[in-house]
DNA sequence: CATGCCGGGTG
DNA sequence: CACCCGGCATG
């Protein structure tokens, strides 16, 4: 807001120093534009430019290029291409992208470059395909490597290898087919593209993202042809594969697979296929491993990657929405997910990225943790560990509190039943006299650095949250957070506490009960945490409401104001006290307002009538 | 509404 | 830092 104000006055200023006449959109780039410049050009070309070249490149697939291999089989491939949709989707925008790019390269790739930002991403997204292309089928130098990645692409799923592994195969698949019928020399771009590539990392991302999912949606269009598709490719990847020397037995494992679920299986492909696109570089792939082994608590990327499979995540935005999202993500879930790489899991699709190939490895495992963290257990793991269960003995006049059901049923029984010698005899009696009781351990204290996301923190080096329960600590981690990942759900996932103080009546919010928030109420004291506009709310603490001026515990309050942001007008009084005295304005009046102070001038305190 | 002043922006 | 201004608080 203030941003705008300031804008427009601003200009309103420029053109007030200029002339009116100026239209209010050109005139100040253009008082700013260097003399040299060509008027028309500048100004609104960079800005309008980016949209739609973006959208013209955005579908564009890793342009699978073949080195060697390539010419006589392209033929034959093109020919393929055309009959299967899959083959069209990638020959076809290969065409459309590359040939077009190619042939604007061609005229002359050192010149400037109209639309150039675009394509140089877009080259630079295939990159890394190129190059393990070459790789691959050059097989000299960098031989191990290649061979790897193609033992790798066998299994499918069994990826004894690591997460990392299954986004290169499935990559590697995708080559083996895309160079077949792609003859195009990578050499020549190669190189250059690749330094590129480092110069654009997210736009390659989102690019790799959008591509993905226009490709998903094309995908679903032709669900049926897809099966005949796969086939083909198969056969195609057979044909090439025979070449590259790849395990035969693998190969036909993977066949298999896909036999069986044509369609479930050409989906999955599709998605892997994306998800490789995007290239995810070894380096990435280790970063994931890392955190993963870190962190054992991820696990969001089951479910996204299920949500990938199914093709729901990308319907635009529709993410948040789904199942994972809406029941999985009570208050507490989220600090379980918070962990170092998936702050806001299911949304953006860079989070997604990473984590897509680490997933197939522990699909099974993951998709009963989904299943179990989504369906019961209302308390996930890490909980347990701040969560005390105690075990309370009914028996009247008797409160004892045990640790362990062991415990409580031994202590009935010997105490109460007065079974003494058979200690190890339980007929289950004991189990009517004790409760289970949860200690929620401090409530508050347990409730903030639980919801603390502490593990954001590590991955992004930022300080490590003190496990003491001092709320303020709260914020520091969390506008990391915000600008690390910022996707819906993330910003609406209690990342970010705010605590309110009440210092004045207006300001008292009562507690706003949001779905999706959770309550306490300990020690009598309300706490209430939601991740919405009135994050949280702290009322009934040991502060007296009733001084406006921090005096004595003030400065406890004070700290409090100023580390915990405080979004309704968190200002304390601190204003000066409006002085009584004559002030410039007064005395000068509007007509003398170069006689008045500098400060009254500026709208500030008066200094030279101090109170 | 007038005034005093704070917070924040710009250069 | 100088300058300016939006906007709030107060009278």
């Amino acid at each position: 807001m203030q941003a705008r104000r300031l804008a427009k006055r601003s200009s309103l200023g420029s053109r007030r120093g200029n002339a009116a006449l100026q239209p209010p959109g050109p005139a100040p780039a253009r008082e700013g534009a260097l003399p040299g410049l060509p008027p028309p050009a500048p100004a609104p070309a960079p800005a309008p430019a980016p949209a739609p070249a973006r959208e013209s490149w955005r579908p564009p697939l890793p342009p699978p290029r073949s080195a060697g291999t390539g010419p006589p089989r392209a033929a034959g491939a093109a020919a393929a291409a055309a009959s299967s949709p899959v083959l069209l989707l990638l020959g076809e925008e290969d065409e459309d992208e590359e040939g077009g790019s190619r042939r604007r390269r061609g005229l002359g790739r050192v010149q400037a470059k109209p639309r150039g930002g675009a394509e140089e991403e877009d080259d630079d997204e295939e990159e890394e395909d190129e190059e393990v292309v070459v790789e691959v089928v050059d097989g000299d130098d960098d031989d191990e490597d290649g061979e790897e990645r193609f033992v790798a692409l066998g299994p499918g799923r069994q990826l004894p290898k690591g997460p990392g592994r299954g986004a290169l195969k499935v990559g590697s698949i995708k080559r083996e087919m895309a160079f077949t019928f792609q003859p195009e020399d990578l050499k020549r771009d190669s190189s250059k593209k690749l330094s590129h590539q480092h110069l654009f990392p997210l736009a390659m991302e989102e690019d790799v993202k959008t591509a993905d999912t226009k490709k998903v949606n094309r995908a679903l269009d032709h669900e049926k042809e897809n099966t005949r598709s796969i086939c083909l490719l198969e056969q195609k990847r057979k044909v090439v594969s025979s070449n590259i020397d790849v395990p035969p037995a693998r190969e036909m494992g993977n066949d298999q697979i896909l036999r069986e679920q044509p369609w479930h299986l050409a989906l999955c492909k599709e998605v892997w296929k994306s998800s490789e696109e995007l290239d995810m570089d070894k380096v990435t792939a280790a970063m994931v491993l890392t955190s993963l082994s870190t962190s054992p608590l991820v696990r969001s990327p089951p479910v996204r990657q299920n949500e990938g499979l199914s093709g729901s995540w990308k319907e635009g935005g529709g993410v948040p929405s789904s199942t994972s999202s809406s029941g999985y993500w009570s208050w507490s879930a989220p600090s379980d997910q918070s962990n170092p790489s998936t702050p806001s899991p299911p949304l953006s699709a860079d989070s997604f990225k990473p984590f897509r190939s680490p997933a197939p490895p522990d699909d099974g495992i993951d998709e009963a943790e989904a299943s179990n963290l989504l369906f019961d257990e209302p308390i996930p793991r890490k909980r347990k560990n701040s969560m005390k269960v105690m075990f309370k003995c009914l028996w009247k006049n008797c409160g004892k509190v045990l640790s362990t059901a062991v415990g409580i049923q031994k202590h009935i029984r010997t105490i109460h039943l007065g079974r003494v010698g058979e200690s190890d005899y339980s007929d289950g009696e004991e189990d009517f006299y004790y409760t289970e009781i949860k200690l929620n351990t401090d409530s508050v204290a347990d409730g903030l650095s639980s919801l603390a996301p502490v593990s954001p923190s590590q991955s992004l080096a930022s300080p490590p949250t003190f496990p003491t329960p001092d709320s303020s600590r709260t914020e520091t981690p969390c506008a990391k957070t915000e600008t690390k990942l910022m996707t819906p759900l993330s910003r609406s996932a209690p990342t970010t506490l705010y605590l309110v103080h009440t210092d004045h009546a207006y300001q008292a919010t009562p507690p706003v009960n949001i779905p999706g928030s959770a309550k306490f109420t300990p020690n009598g004291s309300s706490f209430s945490i939601s991740w919405q506009s009135p994050p949280v709310t702290f009322t009934g603490i040991p502060v007296s409401p009733t001084h406006s001026h921090p005096v004595g515990t003030g400065e406890q309050r004070q700290h409090a104001h100023t580390v915990l942001s405080s979004p309704p007008r968190g200002t304390v009084s601190l204003r000066k006290p409006r002085g009584e005295g004559k002030k410039c304005r007064k005395v000068y009046g509007m007509e003398n307002r170069d006689m008045w102070c500098t400060a009254c001038r500026w709208k500030k305190a008066c200094q030279r009538f101090i109170d």
